[in-house]
DNA sequence: GCATGATTCAAACGGGCGTTTGAATCGTGC
DNA sequence: GCACGATTCAAACGCCCGTTTGAATCATGC
């Protein structure tokens, strides 16, 4: 029923003549940020595509796929450069450990670039995965899970190298903490800007924000291990 | 149309038989902990808490305002605690200013009783909040950050006396990154400690992840300002 | 220039959605 | 013990959903 990829292509004179398959996929991708996945129908996201209806279906087998097709065209490539920095920072370092700093900027520095790349989705790919984080969908928390499990357990090899004070165990939570600040922040919905009162009209916004988190981030993951004695569930007064 | 509440009561002799609207309270948060606001519909929720299809409007208006009524109704309190608690602590410190962890205990703590209360929810709450915390709807936007707003002010407040070196706006984004890692930590898909391979079998679970998260926050918010050259955008090599 | 398979299209399918309605029931104050 | 407002209930309303269908159209290899 489903069709190999003919060789087909209209002459790339006209950026707006893609692909039906690019069209959802970008009109996807905005519509999913917007109002998040259950909320986007199929029908206003083929009208925005200008495709017909049936043209999910047809080329992504439902709904469900078509998300996962939205999130693994941005974080396969992404998480692939994480690890080919990281490689090269390694290479780079020779026999010396490398710091903490230089491994968070191996995480940091390909979402960044994602970020700021208008023509790979730019901000929107980085809402919808911050958003897809806190979704209780079986098939997103399995997906998610599989497409990040090989770059984590490479970069916590690298962290546990940098930072050998830490526990195994230690540096996963860290690790968890991590990730939490920072899908957080890359997602930024603007009602937490405003929440805060941040003023956000730069357009260099992420490169700012990106350097603000990794000293802060930094910092966490170098901190002592804790008393486990520091927070106490005093009742009475 | 719509009614005051009257004064009848069921005899309490059976926990089960609760008011009905405390009954559509419950369910909500249980369900849309489960499958999220939008995948939850309200004849699933109106059968698991045995009361008409009809109740959830005679009783909130829509589903919108009952989501709204799910998160006051432990939000409200939980913010209180913590503003009364740093008041404590700021009066127990004299003319001393408190330290970061201090602060910081007085930020966890109420979230930390309240997730290990089962009777007001437990960690179902705190599940349903930090996926709200990602949600684009526009009502939810804009109730968080009403919800927020005095909480945020008066801690900001507080961390800025505690720690002087910073400037209030990287103060700002200093704690937009401690909401982000207590957010996610908080709500805790299980998709993602799986992608951490963490074992959580512990019941004291929640107890653990705070005194662990508490020292990685306060090493954070005290880093010194960062150099703006730490994270460069290099593209050759 | 026709056969073939890939793609697009309009239309419909069955079902679930949030909400409304108006009558039945309940609980209390008089 | 009755009147009245609060609450519950079954049923229906109108709408939109994701998916499927089968015919029309397109692009290509022979």
């Amino acid at each position: 029923m489903r069709a190999q990829r003919p060789a087909r292509r209209t002459p790339a004179t006209d950026a707006l003549s893609l692909d039906t398959k690019s069209r959802i996929l970008d009109a996807a991708e905005l519509l999913f940020m917007e109002h998040g996945f259950e909320a986007t129908s199929l029908r206003q996201l083929t009208a925005a595509a200008g495709v017909n209806l049936a043209a999910v279906n047809y080329h992504f087998g439902s709904k469900e796929e078509l998300f996962q097709a939205v999130l693994t065209r941005r974080l396969d490539p992404m998480n692939q450069e994480r690890i080919d920095l990281l490689a090269r920072y390694e290479r780079e370092a020779g026999s010396k450990p490398l710091t903490c700093e230089k491994i968070l900027s191996a995480m940091l520095i390909p979402a960044l670039r994602l970020s700021r790349d208008e023509k790979r989705g730019g901000k929107h790919f980085l809402r919808v995965l911050g958003r897809a984080y806190a979704d209780p969908a079986p098939f997103i928390r399995n997906f998610l899970s599989a497409q990040y499990a090989g770059m984590i357990a490479r970069f916590k090899e690298a962290f546990l190298k940098a930072l050998p004070h830490l526990t195994k165990q230690e540096l996963t939570w860290r690790l968890h903490f991590v990730m939490g600040a920072l899908s957080y922040t890359l997602a930024g919905t603007d009602s937490l800007k405003l929440m805060l009162q941040v003023i956000t009209n730069d357009q260099d916004n992420d490169e700012l924000l990106l350097q603000r988190l990794a000293p802060f981030l930094a910092a966490g993951l170098k901190a002592p291990l804790g008393d486990a004695k520091k927070l106490e569930l005093v009742s009475g007064d």
